[in-house]
DNA sequence: AACCCTATTTAAAATCGTTCTAAACTGCTT
DNA sequence: AAGCAGTTTAGAACGATTTTAAATAGGGTT
């Protein structure tokens, strides 16, 4: 009785991927599975070849950027760039804000509504508001 | 009459840097130049060789990182990190927030107060709130 | 001024994250 | 089974930044 969310099955993982139109190769389902079982993550390429590579799934890193670079064009995952020149991949791909601490480089998720932000500044001329990110830094 | 704030002399500048320790070399006075009279900017180490070259000033692009970091440490800039994993240097150390163009990568500053940012969530436990940026991706 | 010591600058190499290349492989349709 | 396009791969390449170690230049002392 501990598993909260079930683990989505390679199936499901199958299904999902063919409605972006990606094959699911097996590097494909293995990375789907790291990211999209279990609670939502914040995660570089570096990490996922660690983990990769610690279940003993042969991978290389090209394919690892290559897929997380599918998995954020057709929106199943988020880009964040921070202090470090390093990209994370967000699961979580809701309008959402983050605590951040400089020390781990770890993100938190805070739910968009938990931060409310009223009357913000218009657009520049000839430019429309895309996404607000709030970044608490921590220390 | 054009000139709303008169540039800093160079004297100025040598004593901001012997303010913070640092001797006030060609470099540095050069770099202080293009970074501390004019508006406020955020701009890359690339960007500054060029500036530096255009204007027939020699400076190696090591020294200018080396600066721009120092700079950093001793809070005379602010380090910025968005999409393209390039570092930008805020001359506006002021705590504020930014709109962002991820087309051109330009940042435009919004004034601390332009955004009420009331509520926020609480900090994890065993951290304080270091600082609160906003940012206003354009699109 | 000449001297000294250390901070600073420099060109070049190294590092690091990420992307590209081109050849091998594999999923899928026929 | 064959064929083809999509995918993976190792390795090279790339771009931003840091490091190295040698040369230079501030700034204090005589
Ligand atoms: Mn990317
Ligand atoms: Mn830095
Ligand atoms: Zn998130
Ligand atoms: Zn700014």
């Amino acid at each position: 009785m501990l598993d909260q969310k079930p683990n989505k099955t390679e199936d499901q993982h199958t299904d999902l991927l063919r409605q972006f139109h990606l094959r699911p190769t097996r590097q494909r389902l293995a990375l789907a599975d790291l990211l999209f079982n279990g609670p939502c993550r914040h995660v570089s390429a570096e990490q996922l070849r660690l983990e990769t590579k610690n279940k003993g799934i042969n991978m290389s890193l090209a394919t690892i950027y290559n897929t997380l670079n599918q998995f954020t064009k057709v929106g199943l995952l988020h880009e964040i760039n921070l202090d470090n020149n390093v990209t994370y991949f967000d699961t979580n791909t809701d309008h959402h804000h983050h605590f951040f601490d400089p020390k781990t480089n770890k993100l938190i998720d805070i739910p968009r509504d938990a931060i409310s932000l009223n009357a913000l500044p218009d657009a520049p001329d000839g430019h429309d508001v895309e996404r607000v990110d709030v970044i608490i830094r921590l220390s």
